[in-house]
RNA sequence: UGCCUGAUAGUAUAAUGGUAGUACGACGGUUUUUGGUACCGUUUGUCUAGGUUCGAAUCCUGGUCGGGCAACCA
């Protein structure tokens, strides 16, 4: 790793810690997200600083299923984080769940009350709540407080016996009722819970809270370092709270600040909403910021990767532009994808002068930025073909060069053509346009001396295919949606997703395969959608071309 | 109004007491059979007021502003 890049302040913690010897060398890290949704863009930051630093230090990193909550996880979404994560490109050294040490964490509970520093406490969750105080006022003990340590054990081994019903009792870590910092106030440790967990079944039916349980996973495993975002910050206390007392592996959590990503929104309940009320086609849908989302919308693995890196990790609140995010993409698929011709909205371009009934066979590279242009493929050429609607003016703007009456513009990889007339309907629009070629301009045999600005992607309406195109926009129309006044749904920028029913593609298109890039010249990047058949082509536009043409 | 955090170009992120740099964006140019790519150039910044110091983005003090914390969520 020759790479000049400066440390972000978790390498620079973890090379400090390796300097000064500590955990034997050892980095191990993990990624632990609770399986109540999909992943999204902001989880594939955690993903990548996990991962990337345990790869950087030569160490490992677990995949932790935090599934403490029986009555919000489900097997779907264990199936679809393990899937996103290795789509990604990461391995995890164990597939762990919080669930595996129910008993270990049972058993550290009792060993707290045993300390007589937790109690089992009959109130409901309001007096809980009120007890507590305010940030400004300390709370206050009630009566089961101060319960014995023979009560509580007992008391406790009868919530786990099942012999009360859901909000009867909790178990709560006797810590500070007037701490300042709230998470102190005797947190809660395990509550009740009739409920069918996903991988327990219905052997439990208390589950312990993230406090009594995040902590205690990572120092079962040995976690060196536990990264997670700040909001966690003031749970740090407990963290080390309860590891003191229980006298487990130091793990050490350090918080980044996650991120967030303009015209979009990043908590899962909100994801959730735009799924369960049909804003969107479901959590793969193109438009989300869902891994899934992205990979169905064209995104690499390894752009979403270069984005993680782009965006560095620091503390501080950060909204970044979902520009860079497209930069990315463009990047890499500028590289790889090969080019093809499709016309998204036609219009027909007769050339007159050319032979009634004639083809000719051209060819076209399939990417100009690979060596000897990555080989090459055919395409016909005839007397009508459709060209993008955008690409004629009748009368032409300043400095546009593209076709128009007596303008000549180069039909890429094929001939010079010069506008002559235009028919139109009756309600004005142009239904067909008339030019002439230069014969001799041909591409490659090019003697004609003329030089045109212009070259316009085009596709002959006798061979061409025809294809589904769905193009999107961002999904929401403000900068940051849970900002703004009232409900984020009310931003939900109406125009995200154009569908063309009928677009013109070259006739090699029929080829496409699902998870291939192509770049449609001059359009944009695009991927085979997941509900395209042989019969019915659906592509999805990953992401535009850069656009440097503003018209006046 | 308690505690915890944070503040560097438009957006991110470096500089760890010694020339404020990089990327994306924007703007301009060269090349181009993609108005793409590539390449070159320009632009804009240390929240504020004091203090320490030969020297402060960095250390200290006060203020301002942002974020988080009072779920039987994680």
């Amino acid at each position: 790793m020759s790479e000049e890049r400066s440390l972000n302040f978790i390498e620079e913690i973890i090379e400090a810690d390796l300097a000064a010897g500590k955990n034997d060398g050892r980095v191990l890290t993990r990624f632990p997200p609770e399986p109540n949704g999909y992943l999204h863009i902001g989880h594939a930051k955690s993903i990548c600083l996990n991962f990337g630093l345990a790869q950087r230090y030569g160490g490992k990193t677990n995949l932790r299923f935090d599934d403490t909550n029986p009555v919000k996880e489900d097997v779907e979404y264990v199936d679809s984080i393990k899937e996103d994560v290795k789509w990604l490109g990461f391995d995890w050294a164990e597939e762990l769940y919080a669930s595996d040490y129910f008993d270990k964490l049972y058993d550290l509970a009792v060993e707290l009350i045993k300390q007589n520093l937790a109690y089992v406490d009959d109130s409901t969750a309001e007096e809980i709540a009120v007890q507590k105080g305010t940030p400004t006022e300390p709370g206050i003990a009630n009566e089961f407080r101060s319960r014995s340590v023979e009560e509580n054990l007992v008391l406790f081994a009868d919530m786990k016996a099942g012999k009360y019903p859901d909000g009867a009792k909790v178990l709560r870590a006797k810590v500070d009722l007037a701490a300042p910092n709230m998470q102190l106030r005797d947190p809660l440790m395990y509550r009740i819970k009739h409920a069918h967990h996903h991988r327990t079944g219905d052997a439990w039916c208390i589950y312990p809270m993230y406090d009594f349980a995040h902590g205690q996973s990572d120092a079962i495993e040995e976690i060196t370092h536990s990264i997670c975002t700040v909001e966690f910050i003031p749970h740090r206390p407990l963290y080390e709270w309860f590891i003191e007392r229980l006298q487990l592996f130091p793990s050490k959590q350090y918080e980044f600040a996650r991120l967030n990503l303009n015209y979009t929104v990043m908590s899962k309940r909100k994801l959730l909403q735009l799924v369960e009320d049909g804003h969107v086609d479901g959590w793969d849908d193109p438009r989300m910021p869902t891994i899934s989302g992205l990979r169905r919308r064209g995104y690499t693995p390894a752009s979403i990767r270069e984005f993680c890196e782009r965006i560095g990790v620091a503390k501080r609140e950060n909204m970044i532009d979902v520009g860079l995010l497209e930069f990315c993409i463009r990047e890499d698929l500028n590289k790889t994808a090969w080019r093809r011709m499709a016309v998204l909205d036609p219009v027909k371009l007769v050339i007159t002068n050319y032979e009634e009934g004639k083809t000719e066979l051209f060819h076209g590279e399939n990417n100009p930025e690979a060596e000897g242009g990555d080989g090459s493929r055919a395409f016909n050429f005839g007397r009508e073909i459709w060209i993008e609607r955008e690409d004629f003016m009748e009368v032409p703007a300043k400095k546009y060069f593209r076709l128009s009456i007596g303008g000549m513009v180069r039909l890429k990889n094929a001939y010079i053509v010069k506008g002559e007339s235009v028919v139109k309907a009756a309600d004005g629009n142009i239904t067909e346009i008339h030019c002439t070629y230069i014969p001799e301009s041909q591409s490659g045999n090019d003697t004609s001396g003329i030089n045109v600005k212009g070259t316009i992607h085009w596709v002959s309406v006798e061979h061409g295919k025809t294809a589904e195109v769905r193009l999107y926009d961002r999904l929401f129309q403000v900068e940051d949606p849970s900002s703004e006044d009232g409900d984020f749904k009310d931003y939900i920028n109406p125009n995200s997703l154009q569908v063309l029913p009928a677009a013109y593609i070259e006739a090699d298109l029929a080829n496409a395969k699902i998870g291939t890039p192509v770049q449609f010249m001059r359009k944009g990047y695009f991927t085979l959608d997941k509900t395209s058949t042989a019969d019915k082509l659906v592509f999805n536009r990953t992401v535009t071309l850069k656009d440097g043409w503003v018209k006046k």
